[in-house]
DNA sequence: TTGTTATTAAACCAATTGGTTAAATACAAA
DNA sequence: TTTGTATTTAACCAATTGGTTTAATAACAA
């Protein structure tokens, strides 16, 4: 497996169980057995969940007596998000083409219904 | 595996040699041989990774001649520059001080309202 | 001590991944 | 028609993933 941060952060989010596991952590810290509860797997898949989401860096736990609470690291994002904005020029652009293009569509109809 | 657009696109995004081929695509469309050069591994393997990026709709490919160039197709980055955007804050704000966060919504929903 | 609750570890399984080499396909050129 | 070039498919392999069930561990309560 690849072992570099930012293949570590996206392959963690890769994994619709676990980003809902963020999204939960997001609100406040919550126990294992608290954020197992929304989900129809057993707690030890959650459990391993946690695990990769650990690893990833994106949650911590605690010990407070038997519960483990997790709690949210949003840092690892950071450098996803970085990653990502690089391409938003991309995606905008195409947007402009397509822009563009439907504007060149309306021009041609124009012309059409002037010349015949 | 997990079928959803989301996780399709983080999971094209956790290998650093797909990575890398977008790297490539923003600049120009390439060949896929062309793509290949700069990697250590078979061709077979680029054309599998390929695959992966064209399922995320990450890239398209088209024929020309024997040739078929790849393009990248930044769209879907989209959702997942939102999806980890929500957490800005998170990695942003000093977590002692949810305050700030509100006091910032509150004055984003005051300029809202005086521009709508 | 004995039990109860919260969580993880172990052992297992099927499917997926990322790689390989060798063969097949698609087109262009001679 | 044969040959060369670009790319994909097939068959295979080892490691990883996401799930399971059945223990094991840790901390508190009686």
């Amino acid at each position: 497996m690849t072992t570099d941060p930012l293949s570590l952060t996206f392959s963690a989010l890769a994994d619709p169980t676990r980003r809902a596991i963020l999204g939960l952590l997001s609100v406040r810290e919550m126990a294992v057995s608290e954020l197992a509860a929304p989900f129809d797997i057993s707690l030890p898949a959650i459990s391993k969940h946690l695990k990769v989401l650990a690893r990833a860096g994106l949650i911590e736990r605690t010990r407070e007596a038997q519960v483990r609470p997790c709690q949210l690291k949003a840092e690892p994002l950071k450098a996803a998000a970085g990653w990502v904005e690089n391409y938003r020029r991309h995606w905008e652009e195409s947007f402009d083409r397509l822009d563009d293009y439907l504007k060149e569509l309306q021009a041609k109809e124009a012309a059409r219904g002037r010349t015949k």
